[in-house]
DNA sequence: TTTTAATCGATATGGTATAATCGATATAGA
DNA sequence: TCTATATCGATTATACCATATCGATTAAAA
């Protein structure tokens, strides 16, 4: 396989193949096939088979995958296996919430330190440092991070952006509700809660209406 | 005008104009052309017209958009005019920060009360109440809630999920990095950071690989 | 008043993602 | 050993979304 170009949609369903696989019990069976996995997440099983078969070449008809295979292949492709290091600025409420998060080990994410513009504290309460934003690009510059995660508010973030670049950062992880301005070669994937929140409540206001429409 | 049919790629880009143009400054022009605004976003300007077009016909040729109009427009599509309740459950870390955002408001979002299987307190810093988790279903149904807000662990996600339901929810904003089953007339939304971790990660190992290529 | 230029809206095209179909294969059971 | 069936993988078809193109429209300049 290696480096087809792979799609996006695929790439955000893979983590989800991935949680449920990771969550069966024990005494599961060891196999199991692309089927299966499509009737438990609810989706089609054409799609789940040719999703996983971007990633592995594990499945055997009538028998499906072996679980623990497909585990390491999907993780493997996703790079879970080999840590990154990352920086994360603003230490608000969001920002601290992210840092207590003890999942992002599984997906070899590692939160160097945080960074704010007025520290209030010197450690997190996980025990990670908390400096002064003045020190993010020097901080990037000399530990090599190339990831690095907006929680301040949307008014700092392209400032916050443009030292993360200046630090040698590739990856931004933008959880401030505003568009970035950054150079092409830089990712920026957008956690904007805003989207979803569109997404639900013109589905609400589709269903309060049906709902009017059906009482007549 | 109501479009029965919106693409959810369209609805999810509508936020980002939105935001924009509500940060625009106050002498900015009273006016503003999609071209304009696709230049800005960094979008192209086909697509962000046919956007429009699909929320607003304020559009004039040489003039572009009444900011003012268009910003109403989209509001007035996403349903943030009116406000919907909501119910949090799961006042950890994660569900305390979003109870403090104060931007929800704006969506015409209103978090009613929290709850919690093991309630350390009564009351959020904001001064909402947090309840026991066996009052959930109870109080979605006297209130009327449609919009339930899962921030719970994955193991409990899909409990929660189930009284949401048997409390006459509609829709649900799922931050537990697991699949939830429901019925198909109830919304979930999934806001996983797990797929945007893929997407980072994956980047993040090309680039690293593309450097090492080209040093060679 | 006439011309020019910017912008919109509609239509056409191309590409990508999803869904449907079909043959190939290997295991289980006869 | 032979057959039936579950499952995979490849191929094809369809739908959807993004981009390009073009004529229509209107304000501003000449």
């Amino acid at each position: 396989m290696e480096k087809k170009t792979i799609s996006q949609s695929v790439l955000k369903r893979l983590p989800g193949y991935l949680a449920y696989l990771k969550n069966m019990p024990e005494n599961a069976p060891t196999h199991i096939s692309a089927t299966a996995l499509a009737n438990a997440l609810g989706m089609g099983e054409v799609q789940v088979r040719k999703d996983l078969a971007m990633v592995s070449d594990g499945g055997r008809p009538k028998i499906g995958y072996l679980r623990e295979r497909l585990i390491d292949d999907i993780e493997q492709f996703l790079g879970y296996d080999n840590t990154t290091d990352a920086v994360l600025i603003g230490a608000g409420k969001l920002g601290q919430a992210l840092m207590a998060y003890k999942g992002f080990d599984e997906y070899g994410l590692n939160i160097l330190a945080a960074f704010d513009a007025a520290p209030t504290r010197e450690k997190t309460d996980e025990g990670k440092p908390i400096y002064h934003i003045d020190k993010l690009a020097h901080f990037c510059r000399t530990h090599k991070v190339l990831m690095g995660i907006i929680t301040v508010p949307a008014e700092a973030a392209q400032s916050v952006a443009d030292q993360l670049i200046a630090g040698g950062i590739k990856a931004i992880w933008n959880f401030a509700p505003t568009h970035l301005d950054v150079p092409g070669n830089i990712l920026v994937q957008n956690e904007n809660m805003a989207t979803s929140l569109a997404v639900l409540s013109v589905h609400l206001q589709a269903q309060i209406k049906e709902e009017k429409e059906t009482k007549k």
